[in-house]
DNA sequence: CCAAGGCCGGTTTTT
DNA sequence: CCGGCCTTGG
């Protein structure tokens, strides 16, 4: 709204002077490193930020600095992060820096949201009007079920989730169905590209785009129309990116695409916290960042401000034993601190019951430290499944707790079906939303209705809604469904009608839909113990509606941003996964269930070899590093998967740790060996007594992890071909040009100095090293 | 069309 | 052990 502030300011020397005093306030305690990555504004910039370096105050202190000094109008200022919390409190601080709103940042936000508005501008250009759906994946799911059965494909085989894999995965890379690589347009059945195909008309038809075109579409738009790209040009005078490592090629690709302009782009990310591969994330995008914008420049933040020594050499010993890496080393200026600690448990709940303990302790104040808040605890696991065991534990114990990234509230049943309902009033064309509620409440239609409707859609090249008003018009349906489906439109109509009246609520339309729908009648009558609790959950969704001010605002906003937030109770225990940790911070971090093939979990080295085993120890890294003051991994000997009992060898990180940062605490069951597993708790805690890493217990432990599981070695091409396999002046082995010496490296393009043969280009899929030929 | 019971499978998850 | 999905029988 004051955009104009920016402006006016050099006209007045009294205002001046508040600006740079301003200017004082946020860059004067930013260390040198810091510093440089704000005050150096031209030209592509890589800002690789460990853990706790201040990456965010680095980040939005240049915006601020960009804006301050004139260099760009807040519009003029592309700023781009991963998740919706890390665009917020970008906003907040910056707002905090430049003491006014920040209302004239049109261009802070997620890649999705940022392509979503993108996309709503020219969605004509691409076949959509501008009032799109966005779809979820149940949506997807339904849709690409539809598909796969009506190509008479084996549901059972190919079921839609593993299509919805491969769809992402395409997305991802940018590859339309006409640009799909060779290798991937017969999978599936042999019949990927065509069903890709046949869903991308679909979607079109619904006037709806999933999250993946939310990117991939404003790729095309601005590769296919030049002027368009122009304009962005103009408007993006400088490009922000956080968590640069997370990008994937899409989101690489776009971001080219903009920073072709100024080419002023600052990417900031931390090659040691990758941790996103398996949903598309390319290392290689921050590795070749040099590569990829030439003249850049790069700086590194290393000084942490977060943990202690103790803990900072932990992670980094460990983080040391992955081979593609940048290389960062972190430091800080904290004196001593508690070290790392290290406690084997014969079992999950003699896990679960330790840490139940200790917490209790810290909470009172132990071993010299001053008592901690259970918000100041958290508890980060490697797999959902894991936190049962604990929650169950602390129920018991009745310590306060949350889950963090547990389920999500739209994505609730009773959430999703009102909201099928408000987006099927909105848009007659979301045939998806029409189908969901169709018959929810119980309105007689069933798998036969349904596909006779679905048919005569795909047919008439209509949607849904149309397709039902057809098939009433020439009695395809028995006549009592007629007459419900009859009903259902015009009530439709009607309430479509409402939105559209602006003497009407928008919150009482809801209402009114729900229950003239019959809805909320439908849990009313249920019996079920969660009836009630939905109930519930309806009414908050009214609530958390009257803060827009519309339906369709209300719409957007919730298909971008899946989480409502929770209002601040009584401190409480954090339970999340590692994944879900990255970003945050706690005095205490519990790392429980340190356990080869659990934590490196098997599934990750199975499918990715040595890559995935890399992306478990970032993981790993990650998980320490959120500590600030006081860190404990345990492992457990004996534990129950799936109802399964499995003894279990320690994690091969735990190995890795660096001995003078750990402190072993071991219970009397001396790592497993001969406890009967009934030991009692208060023993446990009382009698660990600390050991050395010459314990027999220790040393048993060592030489299991020797015998580590075999890591299959996977050639996938796309994978392998990261150029961080081979370095520059590594001899290589080329099937048809024989050995040579590697003289550039391009992403993966490689330039080859062969012994028998010109120098020549070569994919690095081709290229072998010396030792492996 | 629907409710009840059997069977299979089961990381990480944002937008 | 749990939840989702499919089959089966009314």
């Amino acid at each position: 709204m004051d955009i104009d502030n920016n402006n006016n300011k050099s006209n007045n020397l009294a205002e001046r002077a508040i600006v740079s005093r301003r200017q004082l306030s946020f860059i004067a305690d930013l260390n040198l490193k810091q510093r440089e990555a704000v005050e150096t504004i031209n030209g592509p910039l890589l800002v690789l930020a460990g853990a706790g370096t201040g990456k965010t105050r680095a980040l939005t202190a240049r915006i601020a600095y960009l804006i301050d000094c004139g260099y760009a109008k807040p519009n003029q200022i592309l700023a781009v992060t991963f998740t919706n919390k890390a665009a917020q409190e970008m906003r907040q601080r910056i707002e905090k820096y430049l003491g006014s709103t920040v209302e004239g940042m049109p261009w802070i936000g997620t890649f999705h949201s940022i392509g979503a508005k993108i996309l709503r501008r020219h969605a004509e250009l691409i076949k959509l009007k501008s009032n799109f759906t966005i779809l979820d994946t149940d949506d997807q799911l339904r849709l690409l079920k539809q598909l796969i059965s009506l190509e008479k494909i084996d549901e059972k085989r190919w079921p839609a989730r593993n299509f919805l894999g491969l769809l992402d995965h395409w997305k991802n890379n940018a590859w339309t169905p006409d640009r799909l690589p060779q290798d991937e347009i017969n999978k599936f059945d042999g019949k990927g590209q065509k069903i890709y195909k046949l869903y991308q008309e679909r979607l079109s038809i619904l006037n709806s785009v999933d999250f993946g075109d939310l990117i991939l579409f404003p790729i095309l738009l601005m590769q296919l129309n030049s002027d368009l790209l122009d304009q962005y040009h103009k408007i993006f005078k400088y490009i922000l990116v956080d968590e640069y490592q997370d990008t994937n090629v899409s989101q690489y690709l776009l971001l080219r695409l903009f920073a072709e302009g100024h080419r002023n782009i600052c990417c900031v990310g931390d090659d040691d916290q990758s941790i996103y591969g398996w949903r598309g994330a390319e290392v290689k995008n921050i590795l070749s960042f040099e590569k990829d914008f030439s003249g850049s420049k790069v700086v590194r933040l290393e000084q942490n401000y977060r943990s202690t020594p103790h803990i900072l050499g932990a992670a980094s010993s460990l983080i040391k034993a992955n081979s593609s890496r940048l290389g960062k080393e972190l430091w800080t200026n904290i004196s001593e601190g508690e070290k790392v600690r290290l406690i084997n448990h014969w079992d999950g709940s003699e896990e679960a019951r330790w840490i139940g303990e200790e917490i209790e302790s810290l909470s009172f104040g132990t071993r010299g430290m001053k008592p901690f808040s259970y918000n100041q605890i958290s508890l980060l696991v490697r797999a959902s499944f894991q936190m049962r065991a604990f929650e169950e534990r602390f129920i018991q114990l009745g310590l306060p707790y949350k889950v963090i990234g547990g389920p999500r509230f739209y994505e609730r049943k009773e959430i999703r079906d009102a909201l099928a309902y408000f987006r099927a009033s909105i848009s007659f064309d979301d045939g998806l939303a029409f189908e969901r509620i169709l018959n929810t409440p119980k309105r007689g239609f069933g798998d036969k209705s349904m596909q006779l409707l679905n048919e005569l859609a795909r047919e008439k090249n209509m949607g849904l809604m149309s397709a039902a008003k057809f098939a009433i018009d020439n009695d395809k349906l028995p006549t009592k469904l007629s007459l419900e489906l009859d009903k259902l439109i015009s009530n439709f109509k009607r309430w479509n009608s409402d939105f559209l009246d602006n003497s009407k609520k928008h919150t009482e339309v809801a209402e009114m839909i729900l229950d003239e729908s019959g809805y909320t009648q439908m849990w009313q009558s249920e019996k079920t113990p969660d009836a009630a609790g939905r109930l519930e959950n309806l009414k908050e969704l009214i609530k958390a509606l009257d803060e827009f001010e519309n339906m369709q605002g209300f719409l957007e906003h919730i298909s971008l941003i899946m989480e409502m937030e929770t209002e601040k109770d009584i401190p409480k225990i954090s339970i999340m996964t590692l994944h879900a940790a990255k970003g945050l911070e706690f005095p205490v971090v519990f790392l429980p269930g340190w356990e080869d093939g659990l934590f490196p979990s098997q599934r990750s080295m199975d499918q990715k070899g040595k890559l995935g085993l890399e992306e478990e120890r970032r993981l790993a890294h990650v998980g320490i590093t959120r500590a600030q003051q006081y860190c404990v991994i345990s492992f457990a000997s004996n534990r129950r998967i799936f109802n399964q009992w499995q003894n279990t060898m320690p994690s091969r990180f735990i190995n890795e740790l660096s001995e003078e940062n750990i402190e072993i605490l071991n219970s009397k069951s001396d790592f497993g060996s001969y406890s009967n597993g009934w030991s009692n708790i208060s023993e446990i805690d009382q009698t660990y007594n600390h050991k050395s890493y010459n314990s027999p217990g220790w040393r048993r432990m060592s030489s299991n992890v020797h015998k580590k599981l075999p890591i299959k070695e996977i050639v996938d091409p796309f994978v392998s071909s990261t150029p961080n396999n081979f370095i520059i002046g590594s001899r290589v082995f080329h099937q048809k040009f024989g050995y040579g010496i590697i003289k550039e490296i391009n992403v993966d393009k490689i330039r080859v100095a062969f012994e028998k043969s010109e120098p020549k280009d070569i994919m690095a899929s081709f290229l072998v090293h010396e030792d492996d030929v």
